[in-house]
DNA sequence: ACCTGAACACCGTTCAAGT
DNA sequence: ACCTGAACACCGTTCAAGT
């Protein structure tokens, strides 16, 4: 006799994004995603494999949510640098997420797509691949220092970025 | 009756950089530690608060041992660039911890030092700072990525890693 | 076919009792 | 003063038994 089904794989994914982005990682406990999703943690693995995969899916799923921003913007440089700190700073743990969990690389590989187009346009075909991992590492590491608090509280953060955005272009331009 | 002391605070921090470096952060649980400093794990609790501690323990222990070669390398840009990433790549671990742990600052204040003098001989007083920001980020967003296997492949990231910096001291004297 | 309670291994942490 | 076994709460995961 079968069961209505009581969730659903992106029910989960949902839940899981919503708990991480409340409090942080080590509260993304499978109880509480199943507690969120009303079902036993027991359930979660008829559609899940383990806590693994499902944080592999939740950071596939903030991926493409960025990759979508930024395929949604003018796609110039400025744009895309902006976009990609304004969704990290709306979604700190989906963003450290990214980064800290295996599996998501094809998501990433999406995001990645008008940056090479934008940065194809000022540095021409042979360093285009270098620029923009150039520009990355940068917007990366930036964004990931803020969210850290790795700034300290001196200087403005918001003008450190737009200094940086400047010189890397200005840097591209004269090469 | 006074028992003699079975380990010390430097032994279990020692202990917790060798494990974390092994096996990951998850590797490293007060069990772990406490088999290799040959005591059982409530013992550890007489020297350090709790888990969270030790990691910041560990995280300091690192940031220190970065700022000391820092400080023993010549101080030009590239020799700290250089130095940034090959300590990075052989303590990775160390360094993830670094940027993912509270507490560490102080630590992570020293070893920037180096890099602000570095800075200011190439853009002056007014930009040291967005200056040494736009290097960090980018040498911390570069490494982090290279760790975490963001950069696939293709391409050679020795190269993209000379190429970032040429254009970045590039840029920055172009202010 | 999905859901559940019960169970297991493991972990962080506390504490009373030992020396 | 440090160390320990025992205990507790919590977590991930498996599985036989329910519907």
């Amino acid at each position: 006799m079968p069961t209505p089904d009581r969730t659903s794989l992106a029910e989960i994914v949902d839940a899981g994004r919503g708990i991480v982005e409340l409090g942080g990682l080590s509260k993304l406990t499978m109880q509480a995603v199943a507690d969120r999703v009303g079902v036993r943690a027991p359930s979660l693995y008829k559609r899940v494999r383990d806590r693994d995969a499902l944080l592999t899916l939740v950071a596939e799923a903030s991926a493409n949510d960025l990759a979508d921003r930024l395929e949604a913007s003018d796609g110039s440089l400025g744009a895309l640098a902006h976009v990609y700190r304004s969704f990290a700073q709306r979604h700190p743990e989906g963003f450290r997420l990214m980064f800290a969990v295996d599996g998501a690389e094809a998501a990433m590989a999406r995001a990645s797509v008008p940056l090479l187009r934008a940065t194809s346009e000022i540095v021409g075909p042979d360093a285009t691949l270098d620029a923009a991992r150039l520009l990355t590492a940068w917007a990366t590491g930036f964004v990931n220092m803020e969210l850290s608090g790795s700034f300290r509280f001196d200087g403005d953060i918001d003008q450190a970025f737009e200094y940086g955005l400047e010189r890397l272009v200005a840097g591209l331009r004269a090469g």
